[in-house]
RNA sequence: CGGGCUGUGGCGCAGCCUGGUAGCGCGCUCCGUUCGGGUCGGAGAGGUCCGGAGUUCAAAUCUCCGCAGCCCGACCA
């Protein structure tokens, strides 16, 4: 009876404690407890906007840092430009307007009087910064102009999501402006790459790098690229996009140049923009039944040591403040967790964090100069370490860590996408991963597409060699000039 | 925006059908104990039952109107 109560208890403590559901038996549940639990973040009080928590936003932080780097690593300068735009720049360009008047969030009034004109919270910025670069660009001399912006957008949701779909959203968005199209559209190539290689080297994430087909496009872009990534319910997220705006925010807001000629010449501009979404892609890219799963780079805790009995043996807190020192002097993000909770808690904690590395670290391993580690993925059994060689082993450990978990995103992605020529095939295929089919290119057949099996085209993946051949739809020549990932999407 | 479901201490839930001003588990606080994978015992704190209006002597419970969340769809860098 006592027994029974007592495994009762600890079955409660459980559920309350960690995760409810896996990822195979409801994703979106599942997905939600680990936001909450894993102390990530929370819907804010108004509809569809969100509290971002310490524990993410230093993820986010991350982000911004390796992006930011490599932003000026290729010329860009950060500016800021105003969250508020008056009414009428966003009706400035045809295509822009009627993509974005849908989700448009309106500020009518102002010190307790109408505003004379209606001012918009910025859904993107392409209008206002498009408003200022025709004030400061005037000579070929001027050009490039390469801006960017670290600020939040709002966008009116009809079914938001934490993360990966809230009004309000955090990001980056970059704003070019060129003499041509050859080098804007080298721009625009460019910040995808960097994309990519964010996504793999610091989210240990593999994308698939591409252009969007015409109906995906960007409102007012002439060419979109994204990289997509696969979560592991096999569907697509979109994870960061490039656009080649052409001349289109130019001949709207007049961002024009003298060129040696002394003619004037319409700029060609881009934008590209990568967001707080990308914290969703994290978790479920990588998260699984325990809970989060962070990678190292982008980890605000890269090693926990768990101190055993430290209250009674102080030598015990003070060798693991010395481990942390001397791992933090090699880079290495370490956290002592000194909480006042049983070790077996603490585990459990920090995986369901996911906190890529553990150390557990007692009188015991003390007297023989070692600790134990464990790793939240892809180690088995805890590994004893000597003291002495920590910092010569962590670094490379951490590594090995993102390697283990890029080497597994990527099989399961392939694993998961099928090059398929059938209807039934692709039924079949889009409703766990993603197809890559030869398809016709019209909006008919992508609609028809989309109501039998909801499925989308993600890209046309730059990376796919040249084929042609019948719709696997209608039979009518392929588009494009090579295969189209499909797939549901977020 | 259409269809479905939900809203009760921090979290998960019961109570609602058959009105009589709240209960359980976990968590939290304090004391002791324990501390190498979610200790054990004791004593406590904490809720205008999402909001508003209505019916009634009386509303968490019934009715209406809002708001918010979740799922499916539509929509969506």
């Amino acid at each position: 009876m006592t027994e029974e109560l007592k495994v009762s208890n600890d079955k409660d403590r459980a559920d309350n404690l960690g995760l409810g559901p896996t990822p195979e038996d409801d994703f979106a549940k599942w997905y939600q407890e680990i936001v909450k639990k894993a102390e990530l973040a929370e819907n804010g009080p108004v509809r569809g906007t969100m509290v971002v928590r310490p524990y993410a936003w230093r993820m986010w932080e991350l982000m911004q840092r390796y992006l930011d780097d490599m932003f000026k690593e290729t010329g860009h300068e950060n500016a800021y430009f105003p969250l508020l735009i008056p009414k009428s720049y966003i009706t400035k360009e045809a295509e822009h307007v009627e993509g974005f008047a849908p989700e448009l969030w309106e500020v009518t009034r102002g010190g307790n009087k109408d505003l004379e004109e209606p001012a918009v919270i910025r859904p993107t910025s392409e209008t206002i910064i498009g408003e200022m670069m025709s004030k400061w660009i005037q000579s070929h001399r001027d050009l490039p102009m390469l801006l960017n912006q670290w600020c939040s957008v709002m966008r009116w949701e009809r079914r938001p999501r934490l993360f990966l779909r809230t009004s309000e959203f955090n990001w980056q968005e970059g704003h070019t402006a060129h003499v041509d199209e050859e080098d804007a559209m080298r721009e625009t190539l460019q910040m995808l790459d960097i994309y990519e290689t964010f996504a793999v080297r610091d989210l240990a994430l593999p994308v698939v790098k591409g252009e969007k087909t015409p109906g995906e496009r960007f409102p007012g872009a002439k060419n979109t690229y994204t990289i997509e990534g696969m979560m592991r319910d096999g569907k697509a997220l979109q994870s960061g996009t490039s656009h080649y705006l052409g001349t289109n925010f130019a001949k709207a807001f007049n961002i024009e140049y003298s060129n040696s000629a002394n003619e004037k010449v319409l700029c060609h501009t881009t934008s590209w923009g990568l967001s707080t979404r990308m914290i969703g892609a994290l978790i479920m890219a990588h998260g699984d039944e325990k809970g989060l799963v962070v990678p190292p780079r982008l980890a605000p805790h890269q090693v926990v040591v768990i101190p055993m009995r430290f209250d009674k043996e102080p030598r015990v807190l003070e060798a693991a403040e010395q481990i942390a020192k001397d791992l933090r002097a090699v880079g290495v993000r370490v956290h002592v967790d000194k909480r006042d909770q049983r070790p077996g808690f603490k585990h459990n904690d920090w995986e369901l964090k996911g906190a890529p590395l553990r150390m557990e670290l007692g009188p015991r391993d003390l007297d023989e100069g070692k600790v134990l580690v464990a790793a939240r993925l892809g180690q088995d059994e805890k590994e004893s370490i000597a003291i002495a060689d920590l910092v010569g082993d962590i670094p490379g450990r951490l590594e090995a860590y993102h390697d283990f978990l890029l080497t597994r995103a990527t099989e399961f992605r392939d694993a998961n996408t099928k090059q398929v020529d059938t209807w039934d095939e692709f039924v079949e295929q889009v409703k766990s991963g993603w197809a890559s089919v030869l398809y016709d290119g019209t909006e008919e057949t992508e609609q028809k597409i989309k109501e039998a099996t909801s499925a989308t085209p993600r890209c046309i993946p730059s990376s796919f060699e040249a084929e042609e051949g019948p719709c696997f739809v209608t039979g009518a020549p392929s588009a494009f000039g090579k295969r189209v990932i499909f797939g549901r999407s977020y």
